[in-house]
DNA sequence: AAGTGGTCTAGACCACTCC
DNA sequence: GAGTGGTCTAGACCACTTG
């Protein structure tokens, strides 16, 4: 049971915007419609059109150019997905123009290890049991993730035997526990990958690949799950993106 | 010759409330004051002071719950230096707590390379001369980044010479030339060291490192430069933060 | 001079959490 | 019910670019 919400007119404009571009309507180096004129089309307000515009901007899909106007960046449609920006690796994939693939590779209960107690925080010693799953995430057929994650067994208040593995950490936490995340870290490092994984993978033993290791916290700021992942990132591209600054 | 203007309200705002949360006068956990509360001490308007307050949120520093409050974020001490907030490594080094140094190991002019001539979208063949810097960053004494920045040679209006290795990329665009960054693409990759390369940086060429392909962007969406950067991310982390979302 | 984006305000109303 | 953050508006004024 999903509470569903009307999207924001913020959302909802964005989405239009972006829609626009790729339409082309907006085509790639030209002036966009001024900030009065578009409020004006739309019906809202400048301020709500600027703060749906700003993450357009914030990803380079758009420039503004303060006295001259806003204008679709040609470079737009190379814009890789964004690595950041992502919740779910399926959404990843299916952004970078690939078709997802998940499968589960394992489903267990086991108890934590003591990094995993401590970067969990873990301080009642009766609740160290974990629930862990693997999957591996395939684009176009290839091998690209493959993702390890760690949850307290305690927060379970389901039997997670439906999970479907298309399903985000995210949603997975929303159906079968009673938490939900509001930000999550990811320390990226180069690594060599094992033996296993680079059989998962299909991948040269010898050639490194990108671990990311994920810490996820609640509203609280209390950790509620960790995750493990190995990317290879020669498929698909880790970007990040740069706007302003001095 | 730089042009100084002052802080905007919404920048000042924001290190206030940064300095405030490193004082502990809003300690780790603690509620903070309500948002009209704090906009009518420091005589703003409520929607500015939310946009200071925009970019906390983002980085995880504090946590906001409708209907509740903001609340600094118990694990905010910790929030690394996030990398995709920095154009300057040297920056980037003092804001994970280590003092920076930077030696510059070449200063060259040669032609641009095919891939570089490609990147760079250098169409008149006569203007594929490029002026190349080598950089090592170190972070209290031990070396961390490797960096390469490639730059056509007929962007430069002046003369090199007194360049200070100090000086990010913008800074050095900004003086020697007429081009000014406005975003920065960053791929990210995983790579073994090449020898000259694990010499430089002092570790063992078996253990991977960070590859950053850089590529640096005018207002015009046109590329002015662009960078390779080795990274030793098991010193400096390189760490991202997700916020909100679903 | 005209038009653009950048900043900031004052206030309305809503959704939500807590007591 | 009182107080919080979330959304949105209408409008002012400024900085800047272009003709």
């Amino acid at each position: 049971m999903v509470i569903e919400r009307p999207l924001s007119i913020v959302e909802q404009v964005n989405q239009i915007i972006r829609q626009r571009i790729r339409d082309g309507i907006y085509p790639p180096g030209g002036r966009m419609p001024s900030e009065g004129e578009l409020a004006l089309e739309l019906g809202i307000s400048r301020s709500t059109l600027r703060t749906a515009m700003a993450s357009l901007v914030s990803e380079g899909l758009v420039l503004r150019r303060q006295g001259d106007g806003t204008f679709v960046n040609r470079h737009g449609f190379e814009v890789r997905a964004q690595f950041q920006n992502f919740w779910s690796f399926t959404r990843l994939i299916e952004e970078s123009g690939f078709s997802p693939e998940v499968t589960i590779v394992q489903m267990i209960y086991r108890p934590g290890s003591e990094k995993e107690i401590h970067d969990l925080e873990i301080l009642n010693v009766d609740l160290t049991e974990m629930f862990v799953f693997q999957r591996l995430f395939k684009a176009q057929g290839r091998p690209v993730i493959f993702s390890t994650n760690v949850i307290p067994a305690a927060f379970l208040v389901k039997k997670p035997e439906t999970y479907r593995p298309q399903q985000s950490l995210n949603e997975f936490l929303r159906e079968y526990t009673d938490q939900e995340i509001v930000y999550s870290t990811s320390d990226v490092i180069a690594v060599l990958p094992a033996p296993e994984l680079s059989a998962a993978l299909q991948i040269d033993p010898a050639i490194p690949i990108l671990q990311l290791q994920d810490v996820f916290y609640n509203r609280d700021g209390r950790p509620v799950a960790i995750g493990e992942n190995y990317y290879n990132e020669k498929i698909l591209g880790m970007r990040l993106v740069r706007t302003r600054g001095t």
